[in-house]
DNA sequence: CGATAGATTGAGAGTTTTCAACCGATGTGG
DNA sequence: CCACATCGGTTGAAAACTCTCAATCTATCG
């Protein structure tokens, strides 16, 4: 939607390519361009002191990265790490600016985006307190599975999307596997039943 | 500055009056209308099945509200508590939308407000599972306190907005004093030290 | 001055993390 | 195409940090 809408802005001469593992910017740094993902995964990271890292959010194709920054006028607030092999347009802020102060629509969306992303990540910080790590898990594994099936989420990647470790993620997905709720295939996994899977979302206490 | 922005659109028809603990808006409920503080201190708090509260926002004077749900096109994730005596002014939907459509510069700042508390979320979100509850205690004080001193804060306030609970907050409350960073003053309390207790803020692990 | 909301303190419990050792999958170079 | 290196996954045991529960105390206000 967003993407449609940028497109006809985008020339193919801004290509970056990264791979699996390398750093798109660092925190703290000051943002210079926008980046529309072409094709690939993106995660948002935040680094602690300790080196841990806490995912924060995933943007796949055609997604926009980068416009927090832009449009706080902060410095970044967390890494973004290529998860995948990824290609990328990049805009520069000028242009970015140029295209969505003058569409009503595009400014639009991009609050949209902003405030539902603001709203996902309010719901995360009250459910860090309220659930258990296995909720937050087996949460994490519904929604990291079904938006992006296509790749490998590694133990570590669920541990820190759901705040948990990966130690912590390799016993709750044998707890469900031994409940017939997922199944494990090779490194990968597929969820086998959802409803089960969702009930276990609820903490009672 | 949004409220200077918005003020010539208010007209004084629409005033609402809470008192401290009533209730906004509940979480779950559709957007009728937003709302702008005229005086008094309102929280966004998230709820969970067990009755725990998650302090997620604090609004104080000539600050905008519900305009997250808005602009998402969602419904109320969270409600909103009023925290002391508050009055506000309430625009209808077709309004909001009027003005902020309308001007190219309050789409911007409220792109800018969204753009800046989904960082602060994020960032707190990240603080949740790689901070102890010292540490976030800490920040917790020294936030609330500095952003709105006029207001006598509680140690369940303070709880729920580090994620915590108000015995973990006076335990710690109480070593500060000993350590002379805070004094206590009947139920509020002041800061004496503020670098040390910044200090206090990192976790070294 | 009594009532009540809020604060303090102690002790015990429990979930998750941490540390450590080991196993299995995947992919590459000879 | 196999052997091995490496990355990722599994499992166990112990430790730790907070929370929970409970009893008691203290501000604050009508």
């Amino acid at each position: 939607m967003l993407y449609d809408l940028i497109k006809p802005f985008i020339s193919n001469e801004h290509i970056h390519e990264f791979k699996r593992g390398d750093i798109i910017y660092h925190e703290g740094d000051t943002p210079n361009e926008l980046f529309i993902i072409k094709e690939g995964l993106v995660g948002l990271f935040h680094i602690n002191e300790a080196g841990k890292e806490t995912f924060l959010r995933v943007f796949g194709k055609e997604y926009i990265l980068g416009h927090r920054s832009f449009l706080a006028q902060e410095v970044y607030h967390a890494s973004a790490i290529a998860i995948s092999t990824v290609k990328m347009f990049s805009l520069s802020k000028a242009e970015f600016e140029e295209i969505c102060c003058h569409s009503k629509q595009i400014s639009r969306i991009l609050m949209q985006i902003l405030a539902r992303d603001l709203g996902q990540a309010e719901l995360r910080l009250a459910g860090f307190k309220d659930k258990s790590a296995h909720s937050r898990i087996v949460e994490a594994l519904i929604y990291l599975k079904y938006r992006y099936p296509e790749h490998t989420w590694t133990r570590k990647e669920i541990a820190e999307y759901s705040g948990s470790t990966y130690e912590t993620v390799t016993r709750v997905m044998t707890k469900l596997e031994n409940e017939g709720l997922i199944e494990k295939a090779g490194r990968d996994f597929n969820i086998l039943n959802e409803q089960s899977l969702l009930d276990q979302t609820i903490d009672f206490d």
